[in-house]
DNA sequence: CGCATTTGACCGGCGC
DNA sequence: GCGCCGGTCAAATGCG
């Protein structure tokens, strides 16, 4: 393999995917869904461009129709080359036939090596996929882990009773979950591809608060869930349904004698808000997904307009975002995402919404997994973000349960946006930061790529928790052009390094190992958590 | 002309 | 019950 990678380092300008390779008498298809492949794809390209050029076309053009298109023979296809190299240019081109020869030898090793480089970028394929899949699965387990060990940790060092514990956390930057949101999982199990579309956890968390600990049969609460399933319903977000997520004007629209309403007001009881936090001097950050802004508001404590948008990918998703400028420091742009979208995402929107899913996940698991439980807001924000100086924030005033993703605070000096230019969130499946002592090139390359370091979350599951039953689309370089060069970066990177396999297998373990950092930095962060910047964009709401 | 944005009106939730 | 607030709608407007 890594004689694929060095050499491609003086190559040719990569072909259109799909190439025909005439000379080698079969077409090459090559597909580039990762990054190594666009770069395998240069190499190809090369290789067989050098030896295009070389002979006579007349006698490639015999050489083809006789070349054996069963390559994986090796360097048994040689001889067959070789005699119908001697039936071709025999006559009085003995010197080219000698050429030829050796060409056609080099040939053969070429597809020799085109069979193996296919194999091995095949398999890297997989293994990527399969860690990239295992990933966040990975994460949650991770964090639920940890959050028990959390949970026991704190209760026997501080010998507090978790009833205790729950009436202090009403703060939000205490690095202590407020028991309104522990509150917010039911009692029974989530599936992962339903915790982000879940909706209604507001009302859970409502009607958990200490002045109204009723249940949803009980008072106000309950009664206006009897009255219609009106939040639960509002807010649901079924795929095939027009319904409007987010707010509680659809309520009128929902039958409330309809059974299919209340049962899937059922299946989806919670509902997660996901706030990212990041500096851009644009006035929305670029995430992949096509939007429509239906609204703007002057929301309260803040001179900055709240403008609302809704995803125009396919018709009908109800994936709503909001963006409104931090009032403290204008440069901050917070963009809070709601829903599940219900259909493909192009790869330049994965980072996001996997990272969005995976963050309401991890809220809404974390929430699940301890009945009364304590989780500390840093346990999140390693788990999304390890070894970041980013943050995950859980919201204790917010009407819903609210996760920030700060990433103001990337190191990264190049993180400053240009004027103008809009966020970019570039599609990366790598953890540069997660290399650790590694610091290959491909981290620093990708590191630099992104702003959205932290966002690296599996686009195997963004895909199956934001779409779940849509196949993944294709790349859309058209309507995001900042990705092909991110991904070209990223290619170039890739190229740079000699041992892409040892990064990888460095990146796995940085993995798992920055995930048991995590751990440690957790229980060290969480009596000195304060100083960390805790905003939720609806805390002050 | 079609599409996106703007913006005032409207609605429901919630606190007092 | 009233008013505030967040959120959405939809007509008006702007733009390519």
């Amino acid at each position: 393999m890594d004689k694929g990678w060095v050499s491609s380092q003086s190559l040719l300008p990569p072909t259109p995917d799909n190439t025909m390779f005439p000379l080698l008498g079969f077409p090459v298809k090559l597909s580039r869904p990762t990054m190594e492949l666009h770069h395998d794809n240069r190499k190809l390209v090369a290789e067989v461009d050098f030896f295009s050029h070389t002979p006579p076309p007349n006698i490639v053009k015999k050489e083809l129709d006789q070349t054996p298109l069963h390559i994986n023979t090796g360097l048994q296809l040689l001889t067959a080359n070789t005699r119908s190299d001697q039936s071709t240019v025999d006559d009085g081109l003995s010197s080219d036939a000698e050429d030829k020869r050796a060409k056609t030898t080099e040939l053969a090793q070429l597809q020799v090596e085109l069979q193996r480089m296919n194999a091995e970028n095949k398999k890297l394929k997989e293994m990527l996929s399969h860690v990239t899949g295992n990933y966040t699965a990975l994460q949650m387990h991770l964090v639920t882990l940890m959050q028990q060990n959390q949970q026991r940790t704190e209760s026997t060092e501080n010998g507090v009773a978790q009833g205790k514990v729950e009436d202090k956390n009403h703060g939000v930057g205490g690095g202590k979950v407020p028991r309104q949101f522990l509150d917010i999982g039911p009692s029974g199990t989530a599936e992962v591809d339903d915790q982000v579309s879940d909706s209604s956890s507001d009302e859970r968390t409502r009607s958990s608060t200490p002045q109204d600990n009723n249940t949803e049969a009980g008072t106000r609460d309950g009664a206006r869930n009897n009255n219609g399933n009106k939040s639960e319903l509002g807010r649901e977000e079924s795929p095939d349904s027009e319904s409007q997520g987010w707010g509680p004007n659809k309520l009128q629209k929902v039958n409330p004698s309809n059974p299919m309403d209340q049962s899937t007001a059922e299946a989806t009881m919670r509902k997660a808000r996901v706030s990212v936090r990041a500096r851009s001097e644009a006035p929305m950050i670029s995430d992949g997904c096509q939007w429509r802004k239906y609204g703007q508001k002057m929301a309260k404590g803040n001179p900055c307009p709240r403008a609302y948008y809704r995803c125009t990918m396919a018709v009908g998703c109800p994936v709503r975002k909001q963006v409104q400028r931090c009032a403290d420091d204008r440069t901050i742009l917070v963009t809070t995402y709601e829903g599940t979208h219900n259909h493909p995402l192009p790869p330049a929107a994965m980072a996001m919404a996997s990272t969005t899913a995976a963050a309401a996940t991890m809220l809404l698991s974390g929430s699940m997994s301890s009945a009364d439980g304590v989780m500390n807001p840093n346990l999140l924000a390693r788990a999304i973000l390890p070894c970041s100086t980013s943050m995950a924030t859980l919201s204790a005033s917010a009407p819903f349960p609210t996760v920030t993703l700060d990433l103001t605070h990337n190191p990264n000096p190049l993180q400053f946006q240009r004027p103008g230019a809009p966020f970019q969130v570039p599609f990366l499946q790598a953890q540069p930061q997660n290399f650790g002592s590694g610091a290959t090139p491909i981290a620093q390359a990708l590191y630099n790529q992104s702003k959205f370091s932290g966002l690296q979350l599996s686009q195997d599951v963004g895909s199956s928790q934001l779409a779940p039953q849509a196949p993944r689309p294709p790349l859309q370089p058209s309507q995001h052009p900042s990705l092909a060069d991110t991904v070209s970066a990223a290619a170039s990177a890739i190229t740079s390094d000699p041992n892409f396999t040892a990064v990888l297998a460095a990146a796995i373990s940085s993995i798992i190992g920055g995930a048991h950092n995590s751990n440690n930095n957790n229980n060290n962060n969480s009596n000195n958590n304060t100083s960390r910047t805790t905003i939720s964009s609806f805390s002050g709401n």
